[in-house]
DNA sequence: AGGGTAACAGTCGTGACGACCAAAACCGGA
DNA sequence: TCCGGTTTTGGTCGTCACGACTGTTACCCT
């Protein structure tokens, strides 16, 4: 913030009153994994404007809690989740029209969580659900206000940290299986991964994924049961998978 | 934004001056290189609160512009520059507190502008100055408000900008040695890169660099005249330069 | 003219990574 | 119980990127 040191307007000992007053609200990005495909959480708004399309949740500010706490607020209020399950401001939308009613400035934040079932059980009666970001995204489904552009950079977002964090662990529960692991990249970077070398990218970096004895039943069509890991504690710092570019030289056509 | 889905308050069809109001600013992070080291621009406090302490330029947000605007109407106000040279939005700040006066929310940018002796031109009486940012953060020089930390993330956010987009011909000027762009990732990174590899690692990246027929004029101790070149049409894409582990094992200390 | 310095060119060895193959371990059905 | 199908897991191999290093070119200054 700070006042203009010098520019001529608001000098010295300026009356606080003397500036634009905004509505300061947070929204929360909230993506999951379901069936290998990113989902986005999206709520229906029931009031003008923009009364019944859909829209990511979101509220207002509270001039006691920080811009983190808020968004972890709006988080529990929509999912239940109040754990720290990877939360990151990402961006802030302050375009004069954005909302027609006043001038809102607002804060994005990402949200990670992993795949449960009663996502949409925090919520009341207000509709909430769980979209393809693929549909989300492609004119299929009209957002209220510049959510398409905030999905859109969360998605984004989440991309580039794929490959220099190791938020992948976020999407996955607790415990989980390479193949799980495997299917995060897969469908936020929209690539097919080896499983052998993925397999091998990850766990020779030490402290990523620690093994536990116990293995996964394997899904209907059978297979080796796969050996179940947790995060380790390198999981914030670096990722072991790097996404390349998109590489185009397959030997097929030879 | 968005109002609430539900969750209780602010129900359907709400007062829209029934929110708490806040202040909207833009602050300007400013960096450039000033003799192989990482310079941050900064002003000093005239009134109060903060008098006389150092910080970033910044001031209040218009409700009929955009962040990004507003971010570059402060760049142009402080430094006289009003190209588009490199403005990034990085982070949102709203502690409560934050500034003694009122609620304050501000959206943070970096700016990246090349070497200029007249930076401080643009501004009147207030004082301004570059200060190497490893000054600025090492408690040596205490900075109003939180912008010690918004500068450490801005400097955070360069670093890791480096080595994923070609931000670093933002530093040097339309024409550059491929020696000046090397202290650039020298002096952000705070590594020592080889002058041939790196040389072999940027030329061979199609469309990175284009050499210009001109050499430039070696400096005082001699040398072989450096070739210049220009930012190719991939600087805002990809990175030659990946920067790698802190990589220790340096043959030096034998 | 010669020493110093920096840009530029080339070589070499290591290691990371993708493509690919094969064995192991489980499923379901015949 | 045997067998094909499927998935995990372990291994090999070739390519290539990259760091370390050496040598050459072209300018400075004295």
């Amino acid at each position: 913030m700070t006042t203009k040191t010098g520019g001529g307007q608001v000098p010295a000992g300026y009356d606080p009153s003397r500036f634009p007053a905004f509505a300061v609200t947070v929204d929360v990005v909230i993506l999951t994994m379901s069936g290998g495909r990113l989902h986005v959480l999206l709520v229906r708004r029931g009031v003008a404007p923009y009364k019944g399309m859909w829209a990511i949740p979101g509220g207002f500010k509270r001039p006691t809690e920080t811009l983190g706490e808020a968004a972890k607020r709006e988080l529990a209020q929509e999912t239940g989740v109040d754990s720290a399950s990877l939360l990151t401001q990402f961006g802030a939308y302050g375009d004069p029209g954005r909302d027609p009613r006043m001038n809102v400035v607002t804060v994005a934040y990402l949200a990670v969580i992993r795949e449960v079932g009663a996502v949409v059980a925090g919520t009341d009666a207000a509709e909430a659900a769980l979209i393809p970001v693929s549909e989300a995204l492609n004119e299929q489904i009209e957002l209220a206000f510049d959510h398409a552009q905030i999905v859109r950079d969360a998605v984004e977002r989440v991309r580039a940290d794929l490959d220099l964090t190791g938020i992948a662990t976020a999407f996955v529960g607790p415990t989980f299986t390479l193949a799980e692991l495997r299917t995060v990249y897969e469908a936020v970077w929209g690539v097919q991964l080896d499983g052998a070398n993925f397999r091998r990218s990850v766990v020779t970096v030490d402290g990523w994924v620690i093994p536990t004895g116990r293995r996964a039943r394997p899904g209907a069509p059978g297979g080796k049961p796969a050996e179940l890991y947790r995060a380790g504690r390198m999981w914030k710092y670096s990722s072991p998978i790097r996404r390349s570019q998109p590489n185009e030289r397959r030997k097929a056509d030879s």
